[in-house]
DNA sequence: ATCCATACGTTCAAGCATGAACATAATAGT
DNA sequence: ACTATTATGTTCATGCTTGAACGTATGGAT
């Protein structure tokens, strides 16, 4: 049996992403559990933080940042359209083009639901040093960056 | 506009955090495709490398290993055994109780989609040296220790 | 022995995400 | 000007996950 050393549950870095998945998976687990009272999923949360940061996006450049797919927007709008929580407007210039903006609904819900977030990442995290947070989040992003192309 | 310093953007926390979520999100996208031809999804995948590592588990106990519902469980395994991956047997002393074990078949489906996810993994961390990939690996399964139980 | 509480697994309806196929608008090549 | 290609957003069928309600089995209390 010489092959289980070949095993992933040997390899370090197996180990150590399994972990990094499970913690994800309770985080997004939790965070939709504390987010119930809002009435907002942490898919909704995640749009209304990117047309906070970048107003006027469209429904395209949404998804991509997203890492979703462009019917999941679609999909996902009306309902907080509805809620009055942003505007969907046509470009002028390219009739293809929604532009996204929250609206001071969607603002002052975006603001509670922070705090929401922000809560349960500080819980979290607040366990690692500054160093070590940064340094999780700059491997993180080069892992983001080697996956993205491929 | 004081309160723009209190906005998660500007705290370290959140911003590493968000990395974090987004390389998972990738790397599980990206292994979603990667394990197409062999006809397995992430999920199924998981139910298999836990059946290898603990044969004889309790449906229940595999629900909760993998974070997920006892009726995903449900869902989930009668495509498996369709396919002669994994045998159910039910327990002699406790009626209730079905004991889960990987076939030959479902053992060396694991094998080859292991080399995939762990190559996978590998691309991913490759950029980290073994010191920090330690370092996260802990760091993450101090986070699931926090947040289990609350 | 009987009843009550708990545990395990299943069923079902609902909500989400996906990808393919489509419709419309813009752009580039000729 | 005309056609072909590309880009944006939508529709639709499919599959996955969840949570509540259920049935059955176990164990403990009286």
């Amino acid at each position: 049996m010489n092959n289980k050393q070949e095993l992933p549950w040997d390899n370090p870095r197996f180990r150590n992403w399994v972990a990094v998945a499970r913690a994800c998976h309770v985080l997004e687990r939790t965070l939709a559990v504390k987010l119930g009272p809002l009435d907002l999923k942490p898919a909704q949360l995640d749009v209304l933080m990117n047309l906070y940061r970048h107003p006027g996006m469209s429904q395209h450049d949404l998804a991509r940042k997203l890492l979703v797919g462009r019917s999941n927007i679609t999909m996902l709008l009306p309902q907080l359209e509805a809620r009055g929580l942003l505007r969907r407007e046509g470009d002028d210039k390219d009739k293809r083009i929604l532009r996204l903006a929250l609206t001071e609904a969607g603002e002052a819900l975006l603001m509670q639901a922070l705090k929401v977030h922000m809560a349960l990442i500080e819980k979290a995290m607040s366990q690692s040093t500054a160093e070590q947070c940064d340094m999780i989040g700059d491997q993180m992003r080069k892992i983001y960056e080697v996956l993205k192309e491929a």
